[in-house]
DNA sequence: AATGAATGAGTTTTCATTCAT
DNA sequence: AATGAATGAAAACTCATTCAT
């Protein structure tokens, strides 16, 4: 939400030295430090105001002319769509980290509670995928982040955690769904975790099911 | 050289106007047709364009003036309203109607399948849902509909074929995610029904669970 | 906030407004009007300022407000393009009165000569000329300006007042590029005509041909 | 009088201006590449878009930074004069070799069907002059251009060629309106070797009168 | 000198809504 | 009741010009 960081070389290690010690202010690298303004300040907006929130109101949130915003995103649909990419990639980095870590169903339903959790707060991904227009523009993106999904996936179903038939199409489709489903005032944490119960037990093989659910607040993701 | 264009069911002979409360032509017969008119207008714009299509495309699709769509209707927003009502109630009396025919589990799987089905063609439902100044005012409709469905639930529950702690809320939280992601051009008829199946084998009792999920084009709804 | 100012009546006068005998005023048959007030405030505003001033101040010379201009003409190519085919249709209604009146080819170097004063006085329909996508859009009323030209050119060639080799095509060739030059501030009126003569003189037939070129202020129309 | 660079001259590709590496030294003799470049640029992107190009696309056609072009012209009207003048010029020097050389009608004539040919392909000239704001600086180019046209105009009436009445102001008058008609996409080249030859005509004395036009592709420029 | 990011006023265009007939 | 022209605020986008590096 807050300025995030440049990627290349990171802020802690001044290796090549530019002109001017550490200073880079306005110009040059500070065209990195905006785009990435730009993105913060769009995310916020729309998660507030939904996608047809104005590109001037970000402009203004992001304290730059509505002039710098056009030029680095030409049109209000690339802003969009570079904000859908940006969101996607955090999501499939976040997947591939969870991929080698300690029990793969625990990662997966818990990725999938945080997922819709977050949908729930900003009403961005969701807002936005329903602009058709933008959702075509991001299916590299969203293919990415099945790739990743299929793995751990893969490492559940092998620790007999989730049953055989269940596909990474089949999971997405769920998140997706819930996550448009999140933004509705009327679902309060409480439903969205029973509900998110149900469909885990969907999810397990035969054997594994709850035959009761969770009380509030625990979407019983563990395995 | 000009552009007054006729309406094709207009009633000609633009010099009977007498801005006084003379002859009144037609009963309200007529206005009420032209509201429905209006209805399944917008329907048809909002599923084709999205909820920000524009007032006079639906004036337009209606084959009525601009004028006559907002003394039906007050507001943009009144008009989104009444279509969300209307959607919602039809899908009530559906329920209903259901209530009291043979199986309930298959009754309330293939409702929530064709309901699906029907938002994967008509976006409409849910885009407007994802205007939340929509979905707040038209509380009062949904609550008639979960009023529907918990008699349909609590006829599945008692034959057995759903589990118990299963609630109206939650099926319709499932149906509801479920629209919105049918609107995706990269789901197909066939995602949509492998992973309506996942989750109607959430909502089945312990016992009563597929072991594998149907081929496509069946989506597993009998009980 | 202002609203639109009824024109044809006269100032003054603000009194009860009469629906019907007298005038017409805003509404339905005053779009008629409305379109020509456009069109009119138009060209002065584009022979004032050039093709590239704004629509804005068109609606402003029109007393009108930009939202009208738009619904009249969906954009400023459209109204550029309608402002140019009336301005050529003028030309050829004129042609073609011309045509059956006295001595052809007086007729003929005096519409010429006009045409260029004209152009010298309201740069607009020479500025819009330049406009590419202007000319293209609006071939088919020069062709009909063509059509008209080449009886006058017919008639006056019968009379033996121009040489034989001439096409209305070279015609319209020479008014245009003189119309062109007329723009330029350096052009006076006497340039204008002695020039013209001199092209007079190019399309007499060999033995019409002036010796000398006429004073100031007459262009040596006369057969 | 300008310093011997070491480096910018060397080896190599000669037209490569691309800002690249940062250790060479730029004289002026880099800035006065800049400055042609520049214009070659200018020449090229008001040609072919016309006068309301951006300066933008000006600097990226030069390979320059925005900067720099505005910091060899202060505003695009400085580009767009400077251009103007350059061309003048360059028109200029022609006609002064002309002088000079062989038979002057000849010259007089196929210079001027040689600048409107030029125009056909080049739309720059022309688009400019309409913009009067450019027209009116650069007037004094246009005289000196005159003076050289009084010259070879001179010299054609004393070989008796030209009709002793015309003067350089209208042969001035026919280039310009010419150049402009010639942008028309509708005129080809016949047509305008063909309108071409009827204002030759018209500057011939009484006696030297073409009594027929040439072919397509020769303006009967011969004396 | 060159660079190119930032600026912000200006332009075109859209659209919900009003209102006179 | 219906009509549809007019309104005008707001949105998307452009571009000449400035300025810090």
């Amino acid at each position: 939400m807050t300025l995030p960081n440049p990627s290349p070389g990171g802020p802690g290690v001044p290796g090549t030295a530019r002109p001017s010690s550490q200073g880079a202010r306005r110009p040059r690298a500070d065209a990195q430090r905006n785009r990435a303004r730009i993105l913060a300040a769009a995310e916020a907006v729309f998660a507030e105001k939904g996608p047809s929130a104005s590109t001037d109101e970000v402009a203004a949130r992001a304290e730059l002319a509505i002039g710098t915003v056009f030029k680095h995103f030409p049109t209000k649909q690339a802003l969009q769509q570079a904000l859908m990419r940006d969101l996607l990639s955090d999501l499939t980095r976040e997947v591939q980290a969870l991929t080698t870590d300690g029990d793969p169903a625990t990662s997966l339903f818990g990725f999938m509670t945080r997922v819709v959790e977050q949908a729930a707060q900003k009403k961005t991904v969701v807002g936005l995928l329903a602009d058709t227009g933008v959702v075509l523009q991001v299916a590299d993106s969203l293919l990415l982040l099945r790739d990743g999904l299929e793995g751990l996936l893969a490492r559940s179903q092998q620790a007999g955690a989730v049953r055989e038939d269940a596909r990474a199409d089949e999971v997405i489709a769920l998140i997706t769904g819930f996550s448009q489903g999140a933004l509705h005032a009327r679902w309060d944490r409480d439903l969205r975790h029973r509900t998110l119960a149900l469909v885990f037990d969907g999810l397990r093989p035969p054997g594994a099911r709850r035959s009761s659910r969770p009380a509030a607040g625990s979407p019983g993701c563990a395995p």
